[in-house]
RNA sequence: GCGAGAGUGGCGGAACGGUAGACGCAGCCGACUCAAAAUCGGCCGGCGCAAGCCAUGGGGGUUCGAAUCCCCCCUCUCGCACCA
């Protein structure tokens, strides 16, 4: 894109945009206290803090646009507004620079912070920047050690020996909740399966209310609450025990779960999981299943997701019996698709109604009895082919249980006879799991454990918090190089004083953020958090982020505004009031006649469909429109955009192009558009700012002047409406036609009572746009009225509903549903007059001709519809 | 497979059950200009000379009236998934 023209009169947004950051900076216009004494109702405005990779990109500026323009809406309307940001700033790639690039991970860091908090500032974005932290400041991370500690003590903290995720590349564990599709969620990697020693903050704990308390978040997206309901994953069934024909290794027995008691009867074999305690014992004296077990070690969890339908097992030679039929003995197996972390790690196997189990059965030919009749089978012919059954239906073959309703009637039958036999009973299951925190890694915030030979796990007393990473560490080898360090980790145990070790691991950088919102209420508190600045900040009233964090993030949060309620540092359980998903920002990508990806800033666009490369001139294949990634080089730089176009321009183009939850194209031309109007209002704005200055309001208007303030006041109730319903794509239409309307009544001849309206019509543009295009709305009110409050001081305009009204509204007139005519009509004019009139339109009246009117429909101000029925 | 959401002009999208396509982008015509940019004015769903007809993924239904409500189907997006 060329430069634009330096000729017109034209807002000028370099010198403008640092002018007024410098003036609210110097004013501290955006400045709240912790515990605030004036009477103004609180909103907290918070949008997902970023990590500081080093330079903001284009989701960035959506999300902090978007929060943006909420915290300085509500407060125009009155609110004391809480809008902070800050850093999540441990992770994996400061490690990563360090071993590449041999800089430290926090000179790293910090060095991006720096660079990061510049470009966001550019944006002018209202946010107090006093509470600004970085969550690997010990000033941080000090008081996440304390929220640990005080955690342990409260029982909500474990150290567990457990089967982990480990990822091979980063060299570190992995949560269940990271491993996707087999693989790390940052790396990429294999997950291999590894038995280590681990921290794990009891979520499970919360479940049900963590499940319970998703009906009251009324306004999070539907989706994601029911994401979060599934990933807890509630579910009813039995758990109940199988009594070996013969005991091993003493044991004796297998316990299954299962949500499908009812179906018992439908029994063809007993699966156990390759890590299952059996497969150990077996495998010790059976080579074979020893090699089977391994195989299954080394698929991890990703070979089943390659292979989705390759289901295989080993047969242990082991038979259980049967709780409701005592002579029937059924054959043990380890399959691959039993989980040990799920239910007991065991399940029984019904191939007749269960797909997994029937593609087992098929596979090793084992037996497939039905137990469930479908609904107008015969009992007589039904079998299972190629599908399982898993309907409803009327158990068969199934002694106590024939004639029931599955699974209504015969679940509970079935629950009922496993308790009085004393083998079972019914039970709630849950597939949340324990959230492990440990983490071999240096970039992380130090879990405050030191480990003694005589003491065991002796917490770190509070007087030495923070634990402090040491700075001189190397990288130079892979592991965790707090555990390489000399000296770090060698210490004198708190309890005992014999010499002891430090806990080497780090915290995930989960924990970091799931209270760091908390943090922001008394940023510089020497608690976590001061309980009553929480206490009137929290909750956040609107959260806003991307729908990648749906599960993860906002669980963990919520289990965590949980625990810090447990253990007294606030005095709520949910976080986050409201909550908005943003979508993503895509772009087009291209690719040279080479077949690499280019940058947009290095091709030329001809047309919509072709485009050349800029320097050599060859033809560029213009791809799909995808999210922007660095692989395919469809990135824009915000950086770069804010330098030619100005800060407004791309909040602007971002608010304008559709609605914000969903995924947005960025293109060049709706850059150029929005730019465009910026230069637009304002030469609107400077074309009344020149008029001589308007006086006292003229005692009445004329049918322009008229006009004019109608629009004005029906943009400031359309604005105001949809702004407050996230459809910021509408309150930018919605001052399109106010700007329309503005330059419509240049138009018309010069009188006081229009100057007047006219600079109604533009101080009201620009206050209706000071929440998106700030910078621009300062700018015009300026010059409107030297001398009156900033734009970010005034209150959010009134519409007058008596000026919004219309003179005239035009009825549409209908014949039997169809469209025939409009008439012009007085507001609430009389019905009869308005049908005579509609019936009076030579169009109607021609559809009317020669037919009965049988009903006369009349909604006043909108519409008329004639019920006509054949001849007259 | 289960769950959630979405299908409207060339594009992004508007639309309390009441004139479908607001507003913008792109495009076309014109004015201004030596010229261009910028700006301003006009046109802009399809068919039709017109009257009008057809149009909100497809098919039914409710209603005086359906993009909107109900049922069935198709497609797409997202999430979950050996979860027993």
């Amino acid at each position: 894109m060329t430069a634009p023209a330096a000729d017109a009169p034209r807002y000028d947004f370099r010198t403008a945009e640092p002018g007024w950051q410098a003036e609210w900076e110097r004013r501290g216009s955006f400045h709240v206290e912790d515990v605030p004494a004036d009477g103004r109702p609180k909103y907290y405005v918070l949008e997902m803090f970023p990590y500081p990779s080093g330079k903001i990109h284009m989701g960035h500026v959506r999300n902090y646009t978007l929060g943006d323009v909420v915290a300085r809406y509500k407060r125009a309307r009155g609110f004391a507004v809480l809008h902070p940001m800050g850093w999540d700033a441990f992770g994996l790639p400061a490690e990563n620079a360090a071993r590449e690039r041999r800089t430290h991970p926090a000179q790293w860091t910090w060095d991006n912070i720096a660079a990061m908090r510049a470009e966001l500032k550019r944006m002018g974005l209202s946010l107090d920047w006093a509470r600004e932290f970085a969550t690997c400041d010990p000033a941080y991370y000090g008081h996440q050690q304390k929220l640990f500690l005080d955690m342990l003590a409260a029982g909500l903290v474990e150290r567990r020996e457990s089967w982990v995720n480990w990822d091979p590349v980063d060299g570190t564990v992995l949560a269940n909740e990271q491993v996707i599709d087999g693989r790390g969620w940052r790396s990429g990697a294999l997950v291999e399966k590894k038995q280590l020693s681990q921290w794990f903050l009891k979520i499970t704990r919360f479940a049900p209310e963590l499940l319970a308390a998703l009906d009251g978040l009324d306004r999070w997206p539907e989706r994601v609450r029911v994401m979060q309901a599934n990933w807890i994953g509630r579910s009813e069934g039995a758990r109940l025990r199988f009594a070996l024909a013969a005991p091993t290794d003493g044991i004796d027995s297998v316990e299954v779960y299962t949500t499908r008691p009812d179906t018992l009867f439908g029994m063809s074999f007993l699966a156990i999981a390759p890590e299952h305690p059996i497969a150990a014992a077996v495998a010790a004296r059976d080579a074979q299943a020893g090699a089977f077990i391994a195989e299954c070690r080394r698929m991890g969890t990703s070979e089943a997701v390659i292979e989705a339908t390759e289901k295989k097992g080993y047969d242990t030679g082991l038979r259980v019996r049967h709780p409701f039929l005592p002579d029937a003995t059924f054959p043990v197996w380890i399959a691959n698709f039993v989980l040990m972390e799920y239910g007991t790690g065991a399940i029984f196997g019904c191939p007749a109604h269960d797909q997994r189990d029937l593609d087992f059965a098929r596979k090793y030919g084992l037996k497939v009895p039905p137990v469930v009749l479908p609904p107008g089978e015969d009992p007589a012919g039904f079998a299972i082919g190629a599908t399982a059954y898993d309907g409803p239906g009327v158990m068969v073959h199934s002694g106590f249980l024939d004639g029931l309703a599955a699974p209504e009637a015969a679940k509970p039958a079935a629950i009922a006879e496993l308790e009085r036999l004393g083998v079972g009973e019914g039970v709630v299951n849950w597939r949340l799991r324990d959230w492990g925190v440990s983490r071999q890694r240096y970039w992380g915030c130090p879990i405050p454990v030191i480990h003694c030979e005589a003491c065991g796990v002796v917490a770190v007393p509070e007087a030495e918090l923070p634990v402090v990473l040491p700075a001189d560490v190397s990288f130079d080898r892979p592991g965790n190089p707090l555990d390489h360090h000399p000296t770090w980790k060698h210490v004198a145990c708190p309890s005992c004083g014999r010499p002891a070790r430090r806990e080497t691991d780090t915290f995930d950088t989960f924990v970091d953020s799931s209270w760091y919102f908390a943090r922001y209420c008394s940023p510089h508190a020497a608690e976590p958090v001061t309980r009553a600045a929480a206490d009137h900040w929290m909750p956040v009233d609107q959260y806003i982020g991307g729908i990648e964090h749906a599960i993860l993030h906002l669980l963990y949060s919520r289990f965590f505004t949980r625990a810090m309620q447990a253990t007294g540092h606030v005095g709520l359980d949910e976080p986050f009031a409201g909550l908005f998903t943003q979508g993503m920002v895509t772009h087009e990508s291209y690719r040279g006649a080479d077949g690499r990806w280019l940058y947009p800033d290095e091709i030329d666009k001809r047309g919509e469909q072709t485009a050349v490369h800029r320097e050599t001139g060859e033809p560029v294949t213009i791809g799909r429109v995808e999210a922007m990634s660095k692989s395919r080089r469809n990135t824009v730089d915000p950086g770069a955009i804010i330098d030619r176009c100005g800060a407004d321009t791309a909040r602007w183009f971002i608010l304008s192009d559709n609605p914000p939850d969903r995924d947005m194209e960025w293109t060049e031309s709706g850059v150029v558009g929005a730019y465009r109007f910026t230069q637009r209002l304002f030469r609107l704005a400077e074309t009344v700012a020149a008029l001589p200055a308007a006086g006292s309001v003229p005692d009445s208007f004329s049918p322009a002047s008229r006009t004019l303030r109608r629009a004005t006041h029906r943009a400031i109730a359309a604005v105001t409406e949809a702004l407050e319903s996230f459809a910021f794509n509408v309150a930018v239409a919605r001052v399109y036609e106010l700007a329309n309307a503005i330059g419509d009544a240049e138009k018309a001849p010069d009188t006081d009572d229009l100057r007047w309206a006219r600079r109604e019509a533009a101080e009201m543009a620009a206050r209706l746009v000071s929440p998106m295009m700030p910078h621009l709305a300062e700018e015009i009110l300026a010059r409107l009225r030297p001398g009156s409050p900033l734009a970010v001081d005034l209150a959010w305009p009134d519409s007058d509903a008596a000026l919004a009204a219309a003179e005239t509204v035009t009825i549409a007139v209908q014949v039997l549903g169809k469209l025939r005519g409009t008439v012009e009509v007085a507001p609430g004019a009389a019905e009869a007059d308005v049908l005579a009139a509609a019936e009076a339109d030579p169009n109607v009246a021609r559809a009317l001709e020669g037919k009965r009117v049988v009903k006369r429909i009349y909604v006043p101000n909108r519409i008329v519809n004639f019920v006509v029925a054949g001849p007259a």
